[in-house]
Parts: structure tokens; C-alpha cells; sequence
DNA sequence: GAGTATGATTCCCC
DNA sequence: GGGGAATCATACTC
């Protein structure tokens, strides 16, 4: 006889008791050692429960619970159901961990959205902005928002975890509780019970993984305009181009403006540190490649700085003495042929 | 659309 | 780390 027709014939044994069977061990025993009952005869005794009152029903409910047969045939209904049910189902159960997950929580982690908070994600901003070649420590429009919106992120991506997480755990026990409530009815092993929970998990966590892709893509998505943005080249102004010559051409000589009138030529004209020092290295390079090309140029700003510099020592006489002589401004450059002062 | 100008990036050296 | 040189990518001009 196979598990499957045993159970059968135990079910078979438990339905054909009748009210009097539960009643009397005797008759119980008499009952289980009767040859199979036919089927239909169970199913039709079944719907006649469905006739029966709550009370009724509830005392054979009980009865058959106090039964002192109950428990061996339970384990054994318990023990048939593994081994016909779970047994094919368990193969699957122990899966190794998803690859993907993998790669998307070490994503996640690695942009500081998971993980522990490292100043809302700065150290990723800050290699993002490393990778674009500016300083972190700028402050520029485009770090502070790329830290702002990832700290957005991530800050979504925690909330929505803690309720995914939340619903999961509720689920759980909700299943749990219920599974306990009807095992007192129906054979459910703890293993059951067990495999269950593995399921409502599998389901989570598969809801979870959208959840990390979606982040991911948004981190993503994040990133590369913030690289574009400040990939994207856009012309400095008029205003902000003049100062930088100006500076250039008035030291000609050595043109490496030290930190400090780098982040006044910042401030003036309105961009980075690093925007003048990219300007400046450019320029040196392109000045010295073709100097022929840049001498009226400097001969424009050299003209240009000795008439603010007259200006500036006009308006000085005028406030002084007439006596006063020329000090203020640059002198008015006189350029070699190769372009130096 | 081609040529040029120019800001940004990358690689290498010191 | 700063600077030189080469290069890229985009804006601008004709």
C-alpha cells in the first residue's frame, strides 16, 4: 500500500466514526479496523456535517480532538504529508543566494544608499566628484545637489524597505497564527509551517530586489547628469574671461596664480577653483604653443591695464596732491617677442 | 556642416 | 598634488 492510499484509508477511518464510535473506544477501534469505506460514503458524511448545527458540529469537533487515537494518527498523517508533499517541494527550498541581489546590494552599498549613513552618501559624491576632476571641498551647485537627491534616494529606499520589511513580519505571524489555529483540525507540521514562512519571505524578498533595481536605476540615472552636467561645457561669461586675461597678461612672467588669488579670481568671476585652475593651465599651454597668435592679446589687456592703472592714479591725484606720483596698477607691460614681460 | 575656440578630462612627470 | 601635454566634447562662427 503506498503513502497516498494509506492516508486515504486513515482519513477513510476517521470519517466513518460515528457519533457513538467517539463515544465508545471500543467502537472506535472497531471502526478503524473496518475494511475501507467507500468514498463517496466519506464525502457524503462530510456534507452532512454541513446539516448539522454549530453546536453540534462543535461537540464533534471536540470529540474527535479528545479522541486518545488522535494524536497517533495525526503524527502519522503528519509524517505521510512530508514525505509525499514536502519532500518534492524541499529540493527547491534551499536556494543559493541570487547573484543579482548580490550585485545590487553591493551596488547600493557602494553609493552609500544601504548600508551605514556616510554623511547622506558624501564619500560616493565625493569620488563622483573626484572622477570629475573637481574638488570636493568646492561646494559647487552640483555636488550639493548630487548629495541632496541622493540623500532623497536613499532616505526613499529606507522607508520603503522598513515597510516592506514591516508588511513581511506581520504576514508572517498573521499566516503563522493562522496555520497554528488549523493545525488543531489538520495534520501541519512545524516543518510546514516552517516551509511556509520560506515561501511569504521568497515573495518579499522578490519585492524587495524590484526595490533595490529601482534605486539602483535611480542612483544610476542620478549620476550620470551629474557627470554630464558637469561634463557639459558652457563658455565662461565676457566679464569672467576678462578678469582671468587680465591676471594672465599682468603676470606674464608667471602666470601661476597662487591658491589665494586663485579663489579671488573665483569669487570675481563667479566659477570654481578648479574652473580657473583648468583656465589657467590651458592657457599657459595655448599661449606658449602660439604666441604670435596671442600677442595682440596681450598687447590689448597690457594697453587696457595701463589705462585702469592711469585712471586709478588720476582719481588718486585728484583726492591727494597733484604731486602724487604714478603708484597704483599694474605698470604698462612691455612685451618680448616671446611674449614675456 | 566644417573649422575654430574653449572648458574639461586624462595621463604622465616631477 | 600641481603642472604640462594631449585629447575630448561642446559651443561658437562663418
Amino acid at each position: 500500500m503506498d503513502d497516498q492510499t494509506r492516508m486515504m484509508s486513515g482519513l477513510a477511518g476517521l470519517g466513518g466514526l460515528s457519533q457513538a464510535d467517539v463515544g465508545d473506544p471500543d467502537g472506535v477501534r472497531k471502526s478503524l479496523g473496518q475494511p475501507q469505506q467507500d468514498i463517496g460514503d466519506i464525502l457524503q458524511q462530510i456534507m452532512a456535517i454541513t446539516d448539522e448545527s454549530l453546536d453540534e458540529a462543535q461537540a464533534r469537533k471536540h470529540a474527535l480532538n479528545c479522541h486518545r487515537m488522535k494524536p497517533a494518527l495525526f503524527s502519522v498523517l503528519c509524517e505521510i504529508k512530508e514525505k509525499t508533499v514536502l519532500s518534492i517541494r524541499g529540493v527547491q527550498e534551499e536556494d543559493p543566494p541570487d547573484p543579482q541581489i548580490m550585485r545590487l546590494d553591493n551596488m547600493l552599498l557602494a553609493e552609500g544608499v544601504s548600508g551605514p549613513e556616510k554623511g547622506g552618501g558624501s564619500a560616493a559624491a565625493a569620488a563622483a566628484a573626484a572622477a570629475a576632476g573637481g574638488s570636493p571641498n568646492d561646494g559647487s551647485i552640483e555636488h550639493s545637489d548630487y548629495r541632496a537627491k541622493l540623500a532623497q534616494i536613499r532616505q526613499i529606499y529606507h522607508s520603503e524597505l522598513e515597510k516592506y520589511e514591516q508588511a513581511c513580519s506581520e504576514f508572517t505571524n498573521h499566516v503563522m497564527n493562522l496555520l497554528r489555529e488549523q493545525s488543531r483540525t489538520r495534520p501541519i507540521s512545524p516543518k510546514e509551517i516552517e516551509r511556509m514562512v520560506a515561501i511569504i519571505h521568497r515573495k518579499f524578498s522578490s519585492i524587495q530586489m524590484q526595490l533595490k533595481q529601482s534605486t539602483c536605476e535611480a542612483v544610476m540615472i542620478l549620476r550620470s547628469r551629474f557627470l554630464d552636467a558637469r561634463r557639459k561645457r558652457r563658455n565662461f561669461n565676457k566679464q569672467a574671461t576678462e578678469v582671468l586675461n587680465e591676471y594672465f597678461y599682468s603676470h606674464l612672467s608667471n602666470p601661476y596664480p597662487s591658491e589665494e588669488a586663485k579663489e579671488e579670481l573665483a569669487k570675481k568671476c563667479a566659477i570654481t577653483v578648479s574652473q580657473v585652475s583648468n583656465w589657467f593651465g590651458n592657457k599657459r599651454i595655448r599661449y606658449k604653443k602660439n604666441i604670435g597668435k596671442f600677442q595682440e592679446e596681450a598687447n590689448l589687456y597690457a594697453v587696457k591695464t595701463a589705462v585702469d592703472a592711469a585712471s586709478v592714479s588720476a582719481q588718486a591725484s585728484q583726492a591727494n596732491s597733484p604731486a602724487t606720483p604714478n603708484s597704483g596698477g599694474y605698470p604698462a607691460p612691455c612685451y618680448t617677442p616671446d611674449g614675456r614681460l
